[in-house]
RNA sequence: CGCGGGGUAGAGCAGUUGGCAGCUCGCCAGGCCCAUAACCUGGAGGUCGUAGGUUCAAGUCCUACCCCCGCAACCA
């Protein structure tokens, strides 16, 4: 059992600060690094700021500070807000840096070897907004550029570099098929599919320095310089030793998961593996045993948001600013509400209202409402202390005593499943169907935080205690046992609240987790019998007061 | 024939391999009293955008059509 997860985010243009669509992402890789760390995976957690591009000379120049402070200004702003949010980055990769500039090299190297790299002269349409080559075919019936029809296209007329990117086409073709789950969601797969198909020709990778000031410089060939999106790609092999340190290399590549947005899919599924599958032909480094290429495992891509309704945009003003946010509900909230809300891999609305709504039905009423029901009826009946009891109740008996059936059952039986369940939706990044499934249940098993409501209205411990004390004992151990299993379910997501729910359980979620793995763990009858309630905070104190 | 997303209950959404149409909120009527005016039960409310087609069976597959959203810049 010596699994590790390799997860990236994009790295971020910092023209700007972040936002929360750049914080979506980074939340995602967030939550599924907590969930592989929690699992016993050795887990790194990359993100980082993509600092080549001619975007931010421009913005540079725009706050009229020198390159190299500005962007060491901004990098660091980006870098302290994931941390103000409590991100568990382990690295912060920047490819202004030394280490990444010789993992370019090598790698550019690597391609030039292979033969992939050849230079031709060129007259073609260059669009500034998409950063790429435009063909005839690609422009709309203006010839302007069908994404960004309000800018000119430059006509550039110079000598580059190319990557012979449509040798790979047909081996991408065949990844596509042999890998069904390479690209996420499955919709995604379809479309960069046929992109491939029709359209992936070769890449222009340099552009001549005297035309731009930031970028690379070609190894060998001061007079050009990389074409951003291929320096950019590889960071994601920078950051764990290429170039530098093969053992750390080794250890780390391949990714396990690009977490990435919905609209750089033509680049890191088509363009990056065929990228690789060429240096690999030459660095041993990149090969399997068997002498295929590395590549990521996977690719997923998230969708979208709006605000209220409308897209994203600074002359709209709406371009939310995630340490203002967390000013407004504690963070857990918002990431809690990032992926149930919105299916991931979707499109979504960035709603205010609805935020208020997930936090009051949700997250007072039935979480923290549950958690405060519990630990008051534990508190009055036993004296303050988690109920005693001497052994538990089997699915059976349990049945039995109460006169349910087996669809209402709250308790040991029942949990391995769902576990089984939580640990394989967290597996396929499905934090969504994870957090639906913790709070709702199944048709088959009642076992979820609705349902745990439904047992104590069952089940009445508050009329029982009239009449069986030790019934009651185990009632209420289950439920609060319950609640345990659920703070660890939910950790991944909410890391805070889910320390909140460990301690005012009265166990200590640090030595939880250091004294029992997560197979213990995930095992009934982990909280302890006996053991002192302290008095129940408020986990979500209602809105409006 | 630019690219992509989408039209399912009043609102917001889910529906994987075709097999009784679900979830959350809201609404109506009850119940409970341990709890954060919370919790539980029952109910009303949908011709699944339109028109055809395949099938014993279509929200789901096929064809055509209609409508909505994003695609200047910021930007995942």
């Amino acid at each position: 059992m010596d699994k590790k997860f390799y997860v990236t985010t994009p790295i971020y243009y910092i023209n700007d600060k972040p936002h929360i669509g750049s914080t979506y992402t980074t939340v995602a890789a967030d939550i599924l690094a907590r969930s592989h760390r929690l699992r016993g995976d050795k887990t790194f957690f990359l993100t980082g700021t993509d600092e080549n591009s001619q975007k931010s000379v421009e913005a540079a120049e725009k706050s009229g500070k020198e390159l190299r402070v500005y962007l060491d200004e901004m990098a660091k702003i980006w870098e302290n807000t994931w941390k103000e949010l409590g991100l568990s980055f382990d690295d912060f990769i920047r490819t202004s840096e030394e280490r990444h500039y010789k993992a370019v090299k090598r790698f550019w190297q690597a391609v030039e070897k292979s033969g992939d790299i050849y230079k031709d002269k060129y007259e073609r349409h260059y669009c500034v907004g998409c950063e790429d080559f435009k063909t005839d075919s690609e422009l709309n019936e203006d010839d302007r550029c069908p994404l960004h029809p309000n800018k000119d296209l430059e006509l550039v007329q110079e000598e580059n570099y190319f990557f012979k990117a449509s040798a790979y086409k047909d081996e991408i073709l065949q990844l596509f098929h042999n890998q069904k789950d390479f690209v996420q969601p499955p919709k995604r797969l379809n479309e960069i599919r046929s992109y491939v198909k029709n359209a992936f020709n070769d890449f222009s990778i340099s552009r001549e320095s005297k035309k731009v000031s930031a970028g690379i410089p070609v190894p060998g060939d001061d007079s050009q310089r990389i074409y951003v999106w291929f320096d950019a790609l590889i960071n994601y092999m920078s950051a764990v030793g290429y170039g530098t340190d093969d053992e750390l290399f080794k250890k780390w590549w391949p990714a396990n998961l690009h977490l990435v947005g919905k609209d750089i899919i033509k680049f890191h599924c088509a363009l990056w593996p065929a990228m690789i599958m060429s240096a690999a032909k030459n660095d041993p480094l990149l090969q399997n045993e068997d002498g295929t290429p590395k590549l990521p495992e996977q690719i997923f891509a998230h969708g979208f948001f709006t605000v209220e309704g409308q897209k994203m945009s600074k002359s709209l003003g709406n371009a939310i600013d995630p340490l203002e946010l967390a000013k407004e509900y504690p963070f857990d909230v918002i990431r809690y509400f990032f992926f149930r809300e919105i299916q991931f891999g979707n499109d979504g609305d960035f709603n205010r209202s609805r935020i208020a709504e997930r936090y009051q039905t949700d997250l007072a009423n039935t979480l923290g409402n549950l958690l405060n029901r519990a630990i008051n009826m534990s508190r009055k009946y036993f004296d303050g202390k988690v109920p005693e009891i001497n052994s538990y109740l089997t699915q059976v008996e349990f049945l039995a005593c109460f006169n349910m059936d087996g669809t209402n059952f709250i308790g040991e039986d029942s949990l391995t499943t769902l576990w089984q369940q939580i640990d394989e939706y967290y597996n396929t990044s499905r934090i969504d169907l994870a957090l639906e499934l913790i709070w709702n249940g199944t048709e088959l098993s009642a076992w979820s935080l609705n349902g745990l409501n439904k047992f104590i209205e069952e089940v009445k411990p508050f009329k029982l205690i009239k009449e069986n004390e030790l019934q009651t004992a185990q009632v209420l151990y289950c439920v609060l046992e319950a609640c345990r299993h659920v703070a660890w379910m939910i950790e991944p997501v909410m890391p805070e609240i889910s320390k909140q729910i460990i301690y005012s359980l009265g166990q200590d979620p640090k030595s939880e987790i250091s004294q029992n793995n997560f197979q213990n763990l995930k095992k009934w009858g982990g909280l302890e019998p006996g053991s002192d309630l302290p008095e129940p905070k408020i986990l979500f104190p209602r809105l409006g007061e």
